[in-house]
DNA sequence: TTTCAAATTTCTGTATACATTTCAGTGTCT
DNA sequence: AGACACTGAAATGTATACAGAAATTTGAAA
């Protein structure tokens, strides 16, 4: 994502605990939160957790009740497909955009890098291979909206990725032993050049409909986790919150 | 937009009042806002102000500079032409998605009467008239993002709304003298015809496409603005962030 | 045993105090 | 005149106190 490296106070650090305690299954989808019992827990006063709550509400982990009091969210699948078109709408946006604006060859060199590394993983199995193929998948995404020039659609697109399970890099981790996840990676590689190489032919339309279709490999994935087995839901960050 | 009916509670106060004072030119984009000050004139203190502007920086309206002070936000023709595109693209798949899903008989039959109410008004000139036309085009507006039957878009339309000069009413106050921008009334609302009858018909393709053309009519307002009088830019709240 | 009301506990909303940091202004030295 | 250090004012970050509201428990009555 972008920077986010405001000096250490209390409320980025409540941010960032309750965050993770929450997409970590901590608390059950609906539990209510308590400002007390959350404030002992993260050793904090309330004034920074109330502020670091109120980010999260906007993130869409906790909502308030309509009494003051916090409660986890619950999310259905079809929010998370929902979710997830909507990332996909952005980054085709933004992929058009940057098509239609052109795009500094500095910049496109940077992202050839990053594909070409990608190339590298591709086939290799190793567990550290498949956290730089996280990264690196990350970086892709985070250069196409940067790519089009756009600050107003890069805040949007961070925006919608900091929902649960609709980021790029969502259903990546702990998945690298599934036989028909390792196949979407190829086509997802595929598509990033692709896409890549439509930006810079500048081919709006084309790197529209492909950002678009490519963000609809993670409903894939969502859908192929969801009908196999337990232990592989585990590690997805943000699932917990997934009801019914 | 949606409910916003908490009960009145001094953040609601703050928020509702502190935008309205940066929406209505009270302060210079780029001026820092000082909390005990704002706090003083709001006659609260601190601590829901505080609420209130981290909310108002969700929104794009101040930002936090490193040191941990507020500022108000500046932003270009180009921010906010950017941000109506964002608009017209949610709004557009969010027409895509009601005509693919199919909308409910009783939804048609509210937004047929919302755009028969239109009708009456075109060609009309008083000042109650517009007011009419200013409300009824957001209840369309509202519609189709509610036709999208996706909780998810919903929340981002409204998000994304909320910008500065990004809602469909933006343009809307005030421009009633201007004869060019009647004119771009009877064209906006003949768009407004032609979405609900791509939505009823399941054409999706199109409904999306004439979502977008239409919010496309708002950069066209803008321009329209920028190019004209000073006077009539008075009455545009937001405006008055735009720099440069 | 169930139901409803009272009492109690817990929580939220808000104000405020205080430590630390940041900023602005002053004065000095080169 | 310009740069730099220093000083004081002001702002932010955080904890905490307290009032009022909400929720939960208790207890009594049917």
């Amino acid at each position: 994502m972008t920077k986010d490296n405001r000096p250490t106070n209390l409320s980025m650090k409540a941010l960032a605990e309750t965050r993770s305690l929450i997409l970590g299954g901590a608390f059950s989808p609906g539990e209510r939160v308590s400002e007390p019992l959350l404030a002992q827990r993260l050793n904090i006063s309330r004034t920074p957790l109330r502020e670091a709550l109120a980010t999260l509400a906007q993130e869409g982990l906790v909502e308030r009740q309509a009494s003051g009091r916090w409660q986890v969210c619950s999310y259905t699948i079809q929010d998370i497909t929902d979710a997830i078109e909507v990332r996909g709408t952005l980054e085709g946006l933004a992929a058009r955009t940057a098509a239609e604006r052109g795009v500094s060859q500095s910049m496109l060199t940077v992202c050839r890098q990053t594909l070409t590394r990608l190339d590298a993983l591709m086939g290799l199995t190793g567990p550290d291979d498949f956290e730089r193929y996280v990264q690196l998948n990350a970086d892709f995404h985070s250069w196409m909206a940067e790519a089009s020039a756009s600050q107003i659609l890069l805040r949007e697109v961070d925006r919608v990725c900091r929902m649960p399970l609709a980021s790029p890099s969502s259903f990546l981790a702990g998945q690298e032993d599934s036989a028909s996840f390792r196949k979407s990676l190829l086509i997802a590689h595929h598509h990033h050049w692709a896409i890549f190489e439509a930006v810079e032919a500048r081919e709006a339309s084309r790197a529209e409909a492909l950002a678009r279709e490519h963000a609809r490999l993670a409903r894939q994935n969502l859908n192929l986790l969801m009908a196999g087995d337990l232990p592989a839901r585990a590690n997805v960050p943000g699932l917990s919150l997934v009801k019914s």
